[in-house]
DNA sequence: CTATTTTTGTACTAATCGGTACATTAATAC
DNA sequence: GTATTAATGTACCGATTAGTACAAAAATAG
């Protein structure tokens, strides 16, 4: 039974919100005009400005979506393949997406963190939270898989994952630079390395 | 003598390209406004476009003005004190950067890769040239310090310099990202380890 | 001095930015 | 049916963007 009086919401807040993610994830916030967004998102502004708060809660919101769906996306993956397999995905998959599309977005909360870094200080604070939590599944996935005897435990497992996430990080400035075939398949060497 | 006619140029092209290169270090390209650079510049719009073709012919000569100004800091580092404490510099003086201002503006290179990617073809063109011709820079540094026996000639020095560079940047993203002490420590540690 | 050449100061343009006002439309409850 | 409530479509706003037009000013050469 609908409690809600008026005319219902024409459009899912969520999937909408998933749009904007994507739109925001290849085009960066500052460079993702509202307009864009708009015909992305497929409603209008009266909609979106009585939905969300403005540009910056939408992106604050994709941001926590961004965040939500790797995680998930993560933990389902080493459910599967087990956590060091699950984290040489993450390189794995940037390099597919290189030979498949011939660039990549790399990580939005990284990505953002660069952007709103010293700008938007609500925002920042937002990626630095996003980004300790994403180490700290990191470093959860490095500790099992050292107890499972796929990684050595010469390392301290929090050790391992950073050095592993600054790697990769580092690999997609390289890649956006103009970093050659040659660079880029030594530098997967090195974070299979890393794993060892 | 004098073989020019009219009124002479007030300002030195040299002097206020230094000067908004620095500004487009700091506030990265696109939000670096043509009107803050010409008060940074001091000059007006119309001698601006006089001197320079438009905004991204003048990002293009800051770009290669800093190129050349790290080049020749490396240069003379290196001749002062040594290859392997001069490719450290580079690390230590983005850490000394962050201890003294509260903040880093990372390699101005670097950032516009990222900034330019997939949007800028000439500039990222242009950076991707830049960035490999640092990445010999750093070789050549690498090999000089393994024939001086100061870094193992266990690697070659064309993996090593790759591999430094990257982590150099992934710190540059994890810092502004919102990484700990802690993890900026390791990383500190882990270049070191990269230059054994 | 005058004529010439180049820089400079001011005003302007068209496009785009995020955001708002408000009347219209479409659903509900009764 | 009517009254109410909320979503929508359209038109607008002031601020800012990179870039241009053009006359005034300042230097030269003769």
């Amino acid at each position: 039974m609908r409690t809600t009086v008026g005319r219902p919401k024409s459009f899912d807040e969520d999937e909408v919100l998933a749009l904007a993610m994507n739109y925001f994830w290849e085009h960066g916030y500052e460079n993702s005009s509202l307009d864009d967004l708009l015909i992305t998102m497929g409603i209008k502004k009266s909609s979106f400005y009585h939905a969300f708060k403005n540009k910056e809660d939408l992106f604050s919101r994709c941001l926590d979506l961004y965040g939500k769906t790797l995680l998930n996306h993560f933990e389902t993956l080493k459910n599967e393949v087990g956590p060091k397999t699950a984290l040489l995905a993450l390189s794995e998959g940037m390099i597919n997406e290189l030979k498949e599309t011939g660039k990549i977005k790399g990580c939005l909360l990284m990505n953002s963190g660069k952007e709103c870094y010293n700008r938007y200080s609500g925002l920042s604070h937002q990626i630095g939270i996003g980004f300790h939590f994403l180490l700290e599944v990191c470093e959860r996935f490095v500790a099992e898989a050292q107890e499972r005897g796929e990684i050595s435990k010469q390392k301290e497992a929090k050790i391992i994952a950073g050095r592993y996430l600054n790697t990769l990080n580092g690999m997609t400035v390289m890649i956006q630079a103009g970093a050659s075939q040659e660079l880029i398949d030594d530098l997967r060497e090195n974070l299979r390395e890393l794993l060892e």
